[in-house]
DNA sequence: CAAACAGGTCAGAGTGTCTGACCATCTCGT
DNA sequence: ACGAGATGGTCAGACACTCTGACCTGTTTG
């Protein structure tokens, strides 16, 4: 049962375990979001972006992003100004909540990365980003 | 930008490639299935599973999983007998047509990984699962 | 054998997603 | 310089998946 495991697994399991993680560790910490929200939030630019563009690098309707850009507007993780370049777009900014979330999730990302260096050791740590930045090149659909 | 992607990420991009191709070369073959159902699905024991075992495996309610294992159940993957060694059981069993799904998704992952291995070279692709097997000892929550 | 437990279903609600239709604004070719 | 088409965004309605709570039927156990 171990060794047979397909990559595809093999995969998911970390990421899961690093996925799980963040959202726990953020919602310890006051900030909750869920998994659709964190899609999109993770997406927007440091300078603001616009619904579509949102809504095209998440890979879901525009209508879907509007719907969780309200909630995370709710939520006070961000907010919404009109474009100054074009009169029918309005920007998606993160507000100072949100960067601070940002920053909370950041925290417990490298806290993760850590704990996986020390289990690891360093040198099979940078083996495997390295292997997997290389995989990039033929799974990664945005280049 | 290409390099200080976090590690989750960087294992989130082949997983979702691998899923990817499974579900759409399955369809192409005529064997839809949604990413639900297959969730439960996968969890079937080859003699069979009881709902309950299911929703437990798959982390989600009875009554999900009922939802789900109707559809499969409409859809020709599975059926369902009574438990010859539990009144109130019923087994979950794949039949013929299930098989032969379970059969066809097991040919993409090996084209899939066929194909990683050809751009990592063999023994980086080694390498690879061999840190991944390692880093479930902290990371996978069924051990 | 009664009480507690386990397998399963029914009913109702919430969330995230989609498609289709629509309006407002911008861009570009003539 | 203007009209056609593209783009940004919203509204309305539907569907898929999930949950909680209540319940029934059988099994196990003190």
């Amino acid at each position: 049962m171990p060794e047979d495991l397909n990559t595809g697994v093999l995969l998911y399991l970390p990421y899961r375990a690093m996925e799980t993680r963040v959202f726990e560790e953020l919602a310890a910490a006051g900030f909750d979001f869920t998994p659709s929200q964190a899609r999109v939030f993770q997406r927007i630019a440091p300078d603001g972006s616009r619904l579509s563009d949102l809504a095209r690098q998440a890979g879901i309707t525009k209508q879907s992003t509007a719907f969780l850009v309200d909630q995370l507007e709710r939520l006070g993780y961000v907010d919404r100004v009109p474009d100054p370049d074009d009169g029918r777009a309005r920007l998606v900014r993160i507000t100072e909540r949100g960067h601070r979330s940002v920053e909370a999730s950041r925290a417990v990302v490298a806290r993760v990365e850590a704990e996986w260096e020390a289990h690891l050791g360093a040198r099979r740590m940078a083996q495997l980003r390295r292997i997997l930045t290389d995989l990039r090149e033929i799974t990664d659909p945005w280049r």
